[in-house]
DNA sequence: GCGACAG
DNA sequence: ATCTTGTCGC
């Protein structure tokens, strides 16, 4: 038998350039999401649309949580597993919009970020591969993941049916040589060829 | 009061 | 998010 395919989906929403601040309701806004297998993408679907509310830390669903579910639910094929840029249980309510996201999809999802949001933790040694806990008083919330020598560390957040050990895993698996996942690096130059098409 | 603060 | 600037390395 073929081995199975193995289908990561991403998603990423993108504003006007020059916007600053936390913005408003109302933000024209660019989201797009893509199923990639084995480096390759498989589906792909951009939508244009308006942000529901300001950024305000804490609560990122209140301003593109309908966005992305909009534009995931048109995704085909449907992908096993989701990557956005949005938090898990590093939140002041143990509920960032990667969980939100993955209970309203029924969909397992992992988020990636730059930085935690409340969890703290020392980065992990210079090394492709290495990681380190990031931890909310006793419990490990993410892992800082180094995915390669020489740059910032990511954050991994096991999110919507997913935990510390898999969150690594479906990260590391679509790296593909890059920082930032293949699927996400996608998705966002698909949302921002929209944006350029406008 | 000041800085921090997923995107 | 998005912008700018600067630095390092291939």
């Amino acid at each position: 038998m073929p081995a199975a395919s193995y289908l990561v989906g991403a998603c990423w929403v993108c504003f006007r350039r020059g916007l600053s601040g936390p913005g408003a309701a109302g933000d024209p806004l660019w989201a797009a999401a893509v199923v990639v297998d084995a480096g390759r993408i498989v589906g792909q679907r951009v939508v244009g649309g308006y942000a529901s509310g300001p950024y305000v830390p804490g609560m990122l669903a209140l301003r593109l949580g309908p966005q992305f579910e909009d534009v995931v639910r048109r995704l085909t094929p449907w992908p096993e597993v989701l990557l956005l840029d949005a938090t898990g249980d590093d939140h002041p309510r143990r509920a960032g919009l990667a969980l939100h996201l993955g209970a309203a999809l029924d969909l397992p999802t992992v988020g990636v970020t730059h930085r935690p949001l409340l969890a703290t933790g020392v980065w992990p040694a210079d090394e492709a591969g290495a990681t380190s806990p990031l931890t909310i008083g006793t419990d490990q919330v993410a892992t800082w993941l180094r995915t390669r020598p020489g740059t910032r560390p990511l954050v991994v957040h096991p999110a919507w049916r997913t935990d510390l050990e898999v969150s690594v895993r479906v990260v590391e698996a679509s790296l593909a040589g890059r920082r930032t996942p293949e699927p996400l690096r996608s998705a966002r130059q698909a949302a921002r060829r929209a944006r350029a098409g406008q």
